[in-house]
DNA sequence: CTTGCTGCAAAAGTTTTGCACACGT
DNA sequence: ACGTGTGCAAAACTTTTGCAGCAAG
């Protein structure tokens, strides 16, 4: 089985010490019953190297590219499984598919999508996460985390009204 | 053809006086050259009738109970274009299906999910909307509107670390 | 009348699942 | 050994599209 580097703090996450995330995936699964093995630790390896949103093909394409086959379906499975662990988190950008992001670590990253260009712009804000965070205690539930878009034009290109 | 009643300002929205969801549709279909069919109208009724989230599979079979049948392709057909003339919105909750929401004179919805019971429980803060409507502006974008969803347990069911 | 619309069924695209065999623990 | 995982291909689902006839402007 291929052992993974530990390369667990990735470029956008420099500042925390936090343990690798190989071990926090493996500890995930042991705790359930589940078993690491060379395919998780290649989607994981693929996962860590990605910066941004991804897509579920998007990945599968590039393990393909780079020699590590793994199929379509141990993709989507080990996918929720990093979800469920808290590594990467589910982006709802389009209804048409899923899109991802590594989170272990990171702040949440926002984005502002200008429709008029379907350009997306990431941003991170503590005034927002710390609001999102007060509504929800007051709800009377403990704040996981929350993903927001927030949609503009370029000026003079108002929508319908 | 169905010619609708005026019943525009649906139960949440009560407050302000605006021109009949109706006459908004047909100016928006005329204005891009499009038709204003019978069809196009019971579905407009429907979303009106609705409150809170729907899909469009829901309104189908909505309108399919109450022998109001339209076809799945001209649902899907119609909910574009009413999103694209700011009536509705499209919310993603889960990547497996679309969910819509009226908007047209109402103000931004947003939710807070509990992810150990999938309760979605909805609200509505200024404060958010005018910390949207700021970032965006700092990104050189006019806002029309956004998108949040706040994720929360229940306190002491903390989700993997 | 011209152009767009509808319904149907088929297509497309993403995600899931059943099964037989292979592999961690 | 036992219980999961994997790959494959087929299935499941939501959403889209082509087409022939129909209807709105």
């Amino acid at each position: 089985m291929a052992e993974l580097e530990d390369n667990s703090a990735n470029s956008t996450n420099e500042e925390a010490i936090l343990p690798p995330l190989c071990s926090i995936f493996r500890r995930f699964l042991k705790q359930r019953g589940l078993k690491f093995t060379a395919e998780r630790a290649k989607i994981l390896d693929a996962v860590m190297g990605k910066e941004g949103l991804f897509q579920a093909e998007e990945l599968l394409w590039e393990m393909y590219q780079a020699e590590e086959r793994v199929s379509k379906a141990t993709i989507y499975r080990t996918i929720k499984h990093l979800v469920e662990a808290g590594i990467i988190q589910e982006v709802l950008i389009d209804s048409k598919q899923s899109h991802y992001q590594l989170i272990y670590g990171q702040k949440p990253i926002d984005y502002v999508v200008n429709v008029s260009s379907d350009e997306i712009i990431e941003f991170q804000d503590d005034a927002i996460s710390d609001l999102c965070d007060a509504i929800c205690r007051a709800k009377g539930l403990e704040p996981v985390g929350h993903r927001l878009l927030i949609f503009g034009v370029k000026p003079g290109e108002q929508p319908p009204e």
